[in-house]
RNA sequence: GGCCCGUUGGUCAAGCGGUUAAGACUCCGCCCUUUCACGGCGGCAACACGAGUUCGAGUCUCGUACGGGUCACCA
């Protein structure tokens, strides 16, 4: 069989060899130990949780290195892509801290940095390939593999295309040169090499040899049976499959490691074997598990349909800045990150010392309860400035109305959210900007909503005794002294120990007072409340 | 079905052959406090199961069960 003869005539077009490649895309001068790391989404536009994730992962590893953290779209397969979808990409990361040292607008000499610009590369190499008698054309149907699966799934053999099943595998050069003059469709194969010689330092598919193995941070060591299936190198249309773009690009673009989902451990052999057949130093990998949800009695994968916690807009809406997806994030990835955030309260979480070895191998259930505690510590550290910031920022957005109101009276807004601010034992009160208007409710009339106190006279009483002007120990005094008229116990350990006679204690006199002024259990400390209130305002909902 | 990964309290998790099996979230109790919070202290609660190796196993090996992934001209 003459492959260079096949060669020519599949990939005429292709004038450059793999050593003009190596020329032009030379190692990168780079410091000893940098990584170069890439993200390397598809242009579907939208970002979720688990692309968040390896995009941090890779990011730390190139800064902390002193190496190149990079983007590149997949936009090998035409039906996903969206338009406009790279800069939201962009955008959107950017908002999360992620920023690109390359990508499409900023060439760092490594480019082009989408695929279907670099379809010319990818044909160098499937020609060398062919000329090797490593890939070869193959005119199945979609039919006919169909069919091969079925077949395969009755006799209960490996699925795939390989050994016997694989029937354009050693098709003559005048049956392949017939067929191209029918005008065939055909996808490039790799033939995975049946002989030592031909397999290079690669173990070779047969039963029972050698493994493959893998040192992954994240998964440990992994051991696997080589591949053995002739994958598809490029579809019909002569764009490539993920894997051999990977192989090219990763290898050309110098990415030292790839940071990626573990839905793509089982095609590590072939992604082994195709740098080696290519002659390709391998790059180390990263696996990460996928993000969990509990459903029903089991969990599952978060899911981009089900999930709306899913989507990284969800986080926008519901009001939890950015700052708390970042902390959660790192908590996720590495678990010591809350120790480190304990004793270092007000460092930037990006000078957390991150480790991949430190990363958990399973998937890890995604919480939500544990992100509102995260970010209640993360709002709670915040400026009553940042916070107002913040706040009406995302109400701008979300919540028109409410952001009205906030902006009606910048420095009141911005008073009532110091209260309770700063200082060693900041309140936690709200965990995302979306119930900041219930916890603020009470400030403002519009959105007060009156709630009968257990004692209404009592609640009467003490309007017509509050002094505005007395400092908080005497304005509590005399709560203590009026509640005592009305049988509440001024002293709350003397009730403890003795409730009989009494209707309650000033804690109870106190719950009265907060119910008719602000509608609710729970509110910041009363002294401030009232002051910011007014006189006017308090005693008539005192009276109420 | 083949291959691969995983399994420590309800959840996130330390742990790397000898520990009273950390810590965080949730829940409960107590304390602090002039009220609500915050904070402090304490409590409930775990090594999936079965063999084996070992003086000794959450930690190593094998098997079982249960979860997950993958087996496309999708990434």
């Amino acid at each position: 069989m003459d492959w260079i003869k096949l060669a020519d005539r599949l990939y005429p077009q292709v004038d450059g060899t793999p050593d003009d490649m190596e020329r032009k895309y030379p190692p990168r001068n780079l410091p000893e130990g940098a990584k170069v790391t890439r993200f390397a989404p598809s242009p579907t536009g939208f970002i979720h949780m688990g692309a968040l994730f390896p995009s941090f992962v890779c990011m730390r590893l190139a800064r902390d290195s002193g190496g190149v953290f990079f983007l590149r779209i997949e936009d090998t397969d035409e039906k996903r892509a969206v338009e406009g979808a790279v800069a939201q990409i962009v955008e959107g990361l950017n908002d999360y801290g992620v920023r690109f040292d390359e990508c499409a607008v900023n060439d760092g000499g490594y480019g082009p940095y989408s695929q279907r610009a670099r379809v010319g590369i990818y044909h160098i190499y499937a020609k060398e390939l062919v000329r090797r008698g490593l890939a070869y054309p193959c005119f199945c149907s979609e039919d006919a593999l169909a069919s091969m699966r079925a077949e395969q799934e009755a006799e209960k053999a490996n699925f795939g295309y390989h050994g016997r099943w694989a029937k354009c595998r050693d098709l003559s050069l005048e049956s392949i040169e017939e067929r191209l003059q029918n005008g065939e469709m055909f996808v490039l194969r790799l033939r995975v090499p049946t002989s030592p010689a031909a397999c290079g330092r690669h173990p070779l598919p047969d039963e029972g040899g050698r493994m493959v193995v893998l040192d992954d941070p994240a998964k440990g060591r992994i051991e696997m049976p080589p591949n053995e299936i002739d994958h598809v190198l490029l579809k019909s249309d002569g764009v490539p499959t993920y894997h051999f773009a990977h192989a090219v690009d990763d290898h050309l673009m110098r990415v030292t490691h790839v940071v990626r989902g573990d839905e793509w451990l089982a095609t590590y052999p072939l992604h082994h074997m195709l740098f080696d057949l290519l002659g390709f130093p391998r790059p180390k990998y990263i696996h990460i598990a996928p993000l969990m949800k509990q459903d029903g009695g089991g969990k599952r994968k978060l899911s981009k349909r089900k999930d709306p916690e899913c989507a990284l807009s969800w986080y926008a809406e519901q009001g939890y800045p950015v700052d708390t997806v970042r902390e959660y994030i790192m908590t996720l990835l590495n678990s010591n990150f809350e120790d480190w955030r304990r004793a270092n309260p007000a460092s930037d979480s990006n000078t957390f010392p991150f480790s991949p070895k430190k990363m958990n191998a399973a998937g890890a259930l995604f919480d939500l309860q544990k992100l509102d505690d995260v970010s209640k510590n993360v709002i709670s550290r915040m400026t009553a400035e940042e916070v107002y910031r913040q706040l009406t920022a995302w109400a701008e957005r979300f919540d028109p109305g409410f952001h009205t109101l906030l902006s009606r009276d910048p420095a009141y807004t911005e008073a009532l959210l110091s209260i309770g601010r700063g200082g060693a034992k900041p309140r936690k009160d709200i965990a995302r900007w979306g119930e900041a208007k219930a916890y603020l409710s009470f400030f403002f009339d519009e959105l007060f909503t009156p709630a009968a106190p257990p004692d209404p006279a009592f609640c009467k009483a003490y309007a017509g005794i509050y002094d505005p002007e007395a400092p908080q120990d005497e304005w509590f005094a005399a709560i203590k002294a009026l509640g005592g008229q009305y049988g509440y116990c001024p002293d709350v350990k003397q009730y403890k120990a003795d409730p009989s006679g009494w209707k309650g204690s000033v804690a109870d006199a106190s719950a009265s007072l907060r119910l008719a002024l602000t509608g609710r259990e729970s509110s910041p400390d009363m002294f401030q409340v009232m002051q910011m209130l007014g006189q006017e305002r308090a005693i008539k909902r005192l009276m109420m």
